[in-house]
DNA sequence: CTGAAAGCGCTTACAG
DNA sequence: CTGAAAGCGCTTACAG
């Protein structure tokens, strides 16, 4: 319940003036002398800078606002968790909010951000209104979209190359020998579920095959279920399926197994993000990787030289995942060109 | 790129006084004519409050840091999300914090969440030396463990009743008519991990049985999975273990299974927590349920009545969770009492 | 109700 | 190198 003890306090038993302990604790010049006895005094009294009033003076509050939206999504808290040791690495923390992709809701958490004078903003798979990013443009508070493209909004944005994504797992399909190829989709309100499935449109056309079905599965596990369900109900059923994510394909995955068919001597099952779960033995899925790392460090040194006011543009960074062949889809077949 | 607009900006607009803008924000005594007046004048602008000058002022940042560890475990992320709305719907916003269990790790960060003038700490399963408990004490910044208990630390937490889930998961394995029952622990170092192994220890001793038994599984999916390995490799193996996490009995069901083993018939297992994957029918897990939404209520209704100074002595709260019977364990035999 | 003024805890020109 | 002083953007007694 003591006060917070000041650079004042520190002062006084240092026998110095507040601005010399201001310039050890700030790193400006002070001599050795100065610097050990205002160290000696601030270590006898436990003193620490005020980071707020540091911020006040500086206008750097190093702090950067991250909002998120699908933590349900394994791909998140690993990305989460880069995001921010990445950040702390820089001297940064993060204030968290989350949020599903409402409109209003973002737009009330971005203000909260601001508000709390964020250095720069990070939206994980959220978009915002062009609203929204004009405030953000007037505040010069730099946003970067992280696994969410949003073009033309003028917004930096970092995700995997999801068409060429797309194709790659559609193509690996195609070479398994597979001609009734289903997609269910991501949400087809965001870039990135466009964007695979654009991947799935071209290697198919490119070998000259007829999708079996395209469907929207919104990013949620009950959708896509119920998409399976649908997809197997019909006299005639896929002999493969390209699922835009791996949240969504483990539950078409156990929808395949609940109608009693062999996955994948039946079906092929690929998936998207390559998130912890896809290695474990009970999914064994075929998926593209996101390379999380990666995209976390373009994240950040994109929004560290935007802070710095380095560059103005925005920057549409596509990091390129590879595909990871598993047990849930079938090999190539015969021998590769 | 505009500078921020400041309260001196709208008073000049509005023909009143900064102390008059500051009045209409910080919703002090205003007429309404006034008031009119500067909140026409702040929307022309775009006009709002810095949060860190208040905060400067009236010492509430309104931020509270939050301290995770396991991110990994898909009870964290869920918990996350209930805290964050938690504390949003109270006017606070929190700072993260990812780190390992490393005591220097957790001091660096308390530190720098003191530094930010958070007003509390929540701490998930998380350990604080006495040196920091002391530290966050002088400051008067109240902590609250969060799935974590820390007895004798004066520290507030929020848990289950650990001890009466442990009995009650193995309560429920000895109703099902198993003997041979093996406990895989928690972090023999958490007290939650101590805490549910006293619940088995119990339950054995009570029914008069020895466990077959008992390993540390360090909370870690890879230990876990060993030491499945190991209790499989004797010559006389157990009929059920009661896995002190869903996280880890995941990688137990799985290790099993590759074993060439069926669950239940061969093996019960029945884990804690009631993760979200618990249910899904690749698992299928039994399991105590902990229940999030109200410990996390909780432990925000804690941490904000200890923020009020309501309270000075902590708060050690323990909330009970039903077992949630699935198909991973065989149901009690024959009549209940 | 309202304005002038002090002050939160710092950083940073400005002289010396 | 060092101290006195101004100021970051607010809140809050204090008079009127």
């Amino acid at each position: 319940m003591d006060r917070r003890v000041t650079s004042l306090q520190v002062a006084k038993r240092a026998g110095v003036s507040q601005s010399a302990v201001s310039r050890v604790f700030s790193g400006a010049s002070a001599s050795a002398a100065t610097a050990e006895k205002v160290r000696a005094a601030a270590a006898e009294l436990g003193y620490r800078p005020n980071v707020l009033a540091r911020a006040m003076i500086t206008g750097k509050s190093r702090v950067i606002g991250l909002v998120v939206a699908y933590l349900d999504n394994q791909f998140y808290p690993e990305a989460l968790q880069r995001l921010s040791n990445a950040l702390q690495a820089s001297g940064y923390h993060i204030l968290i909010f989350t949020t599903s992709n409402d409109a209003d809701e973002v737009e009330t958490v971005v203000q909260d951000m601001l508000d709390h004078q964020v250095e720069g903003i990070i939206a994980a798979s959220v978009s915002l209104s062009s609203a929204l990013t004009d405030l953000c443009a007037k505040a010069g508070i730099p946003v970067v979209l992280f696994n969410r493209g949003q073009p033309g909004s003028g917004l930096s944005s970092v995700t995997s190359a999801n068409v060429k994504g797309g194709y790659t797992a559609t193509q690996a399909l195609i070479d398994a020998g597979h001609t009734r190829i289903a997609h269910i989709a991501g949400w087809e309100g965001s870039m990135t579920g466009r964007d695979r499935r654009q991947g799935f449109e071209d290697a198919m056309a490119d070998a000259g095959l007829t999708p079996f079905a395209i469907v929207d599965g919104m990013y949620s596990r009950d959708v896509a279920a119920a998409s399976t369900r649908q997809l197997l109900s019909g006299a005639n059923r896929p002999d493969a399926i390209f699922v835009a994510n791996d949240h969504m394909a483990f539950a078409v995955i156990e929808e395949i197994r609940a109608a009693g068919l062999n996955i994948p001597d039946d079906i092929s099952i690929i998936g998207y993000d390559d998130t912890p779960l896809a290695a474990w033995p009970s999914f064994d899925l075929t998926t593209v990787r996101q390379p999380v790392n990666r995209m976390v460090e373009a994240t950040v040194t994109t929004l560290m030289s935007a802070i710095a006011g380095a560059e103005t543009y925005a920057h549409t960074i596509e990091i390129e995942g590879p595909l990871i062949q598993r047990g849930s889809s079938k090999p190539p077949k015969g021998p590769r060109p």
